[in-house]
DNA sequence: TGATTTTGTGATACCGGTATCTTTTTGAGT
DNA sequence: ACTCAAAAAGATACCGGTATCACAAAATCA
């Protein structure tokens, strides 16, 4: 930077002004430190601006897993959002392990990041406690909890899960099992809606058809095998979470038996696949682009412009009814 | 930091080696001065010392895309190299566009990134200058190039593709289809080699049986529909790219066409769902997660351990033989 | 025309660390 | 106990920018 200002004569000062804020820096002065900076092939370093200027233009994201196909429709929304703005993207998985969200968490602060985004919305009183140190905007993904630690853009587990159950209940199903992965706390929640709507509508609960299975396609192997041993009479699952129904769909195509007259099968998750095999799959439509590009806005809405914006944003689902119920 | 030195009754000097060369502070000393951090709760920030030590610990990383599913698995290996050697990740989307890369490469140099990878090995001249210039080592990902900036770590399309056709003749395949996404620089070379195979298995290449689709399962439904109108007598397909080839079978089961008895059916990649269709999808294995392993490993040889690591890693594939062929 | 703003530019200090060199302390060897 | 090398701690400058205030030049007004 200070040959820039030599070559163009004026003080390095000058220079910083007329690439941050050119309208205060008479035309015939920029266009000279421009073409200096051209002809020298300056790189401005971020590093040091954002120390001296104490705001930096990173945004860091917290996903439980990188595997996961789920997240990239949210990851690819808040990139698009703040690519223009002139934010960058940093990434970290933090699996749903306290100590490792924290040890994640410490390294973005560290990094000085101008805001966060968590998908998850669990986390240790550490974590909470240095989020709220670090003065920090931060949005949280995943599910819509009771006490956000700041911002909120998602949709609710419970209530999308319990639409779903209810739905199948109005479609006359009698005996719905409920399939979901073990130790994931969105599935938690989402069995907490499953069992309101099967008290509502009347159903009563049976253990045997509350199945925990592994994740990928697989899962929904296990669950149709527990299905036929446990309970047989089972006339719909509800597969929530990735893509389980699919599997579950595959291995009753496998063993002949007819979706949905066999059995019907409906999952969480509007992946592009449930559409494109045979029935097509009923599932909800989660508004995961949304949620990407509601928080990246949120975020800059603080940063950018300073503004408060709305505490909480409750994204909805949309129940897709196909052929597979 | 100031902060903590006094509480610890030493200068800031020493409170930066005992965070940074705890072995070169005594223990008496150390202890007093991680007493101090922990009770002020004081989180070291990177950004100056990047900017002070002229060294950074994060990584950029640039994808075509961020929806492709693909990637995951190469992003998720990065970040486990990187992480317990105390990096970060970060990321940029690149489309197959000359003009935004070069802004996201210019952008990671603004940041001082200390590495980058890059998956997609053409770049513009501006590109690969910015990239010389800044002086930090690259690796690049998605096909053996034949002028490599820097390092390579991939697998190559030729070769791959070349491989599965000459599988597929070696089956007695004798009239071979070949489907592909239409402006894709991977395709190109991946046709490259599909020809190549043909020629030397003693085909005859038939224009009609090169079909370009479009992204995700419909091409496979495309490419389904293009055979049985240009060239009915086709009896096996290489669909050579994402989940192709899961909709050319779906659109298969869903005419009742024989797989493998009427059309055979290869893909380029082995996602999981290959393996859970009925039946299952003949692929090749590529090295997914290697090349994000090697990757970041042979960065952090040049950052950390100032090795030069091998410039070019092979990292080969393997052809899956299951039942659609 | 002189006084008063307004606008443009420069001087200086500082952001929060580390590199490097200097000084002090420690400890081994005789 | 004394010398001297090695180890530990400190002083100082600087990384590459920006905030802030001071000041000069230009524009506005009475």
């Amino acid at each position: 930077m200070h040959e820039v200002a030599e070559l163009a004569g004026v003080s390095r000062m000058t220079v910083s002004r007329a690439l941050n804020h050119p309208e205060k820096v008479k035309e015939k002065v920029r266009l000279r430190v421009f073409e200096a900076v051209s002809q020298l092939g300056y790189v401005h370093n971020h590093l040091a601006r954002s120390l001296s200027s104490n705001r930096s233009n990173v945004i860091g994201l917290v996903l439980p897993s990188l595997e996961n196909s789920i997240f990239s429709q949210t990851v690819k929304a808040i990139s698009d959002v703040l690519r223009p703005a002139g934010f960058h993207l940093m990434l970290a998985e933090a699996t749903d392990d306290a100590k490792v969200e924290e040890a994640v968490i410490a390294a973005f602060i560290s990094q000085r990041v101008a805001g966060l985004v968590l998908h998850g919305t669990q986390h240790s009183p550490a974590s909470i406690r240095m989020l709220k140190g670090a003065n920090i905007p931060v949005v949280e993904n995943g599910d819509i909890p009771t006490e956000p630690i700041d911002m909120v853009a998602s949709y609710s587990n419970r209530a999308a899960s319990r639409a779903m159950t209810l739905h199948l209940a109005r479609l006359g199903y009698k005996k719905i099992a409920f399939a979901s992965l073990a130790n994931n706390p969105r599935a938690a929640e989402r069995q907490i809606g499953f069992l309101e709507a099967l008290e509502e509508a009347g159903h009563k609960p049976d253990p045997r058809r509350m199945v925990a299975v592994s994740r990928g396609f697989v899962g929904g192997t296990e669950a149709i095998a527990h299905i036929e041993q446990s309970a047989p009479d089972t006339d719909a699952v509800f597969c929530a979470g990735d893509v389980i129904a699919v599997g579950a769909l595959l291995e009753c195509n496998r063993r002949g038996w007819d979706v949905p007259g066999r059995l019907a099968i409906a999952s969480y998750d509007d992946l592009e696949l449930m559409r494109h095999v045979n029935p097509p799959i009923t599932a909800l439509r989660l508004p995961r682009h949304e949620i990407g590009r509601r928080s990246a806005e949120m975020l800059l809405a603080r940063i950018v412009d300073r503004e408060l914006p709305a505490r909480s944003a409750d994204l909805g689902f949309e129940i897709l009814q196909r052929g597979s119920t």
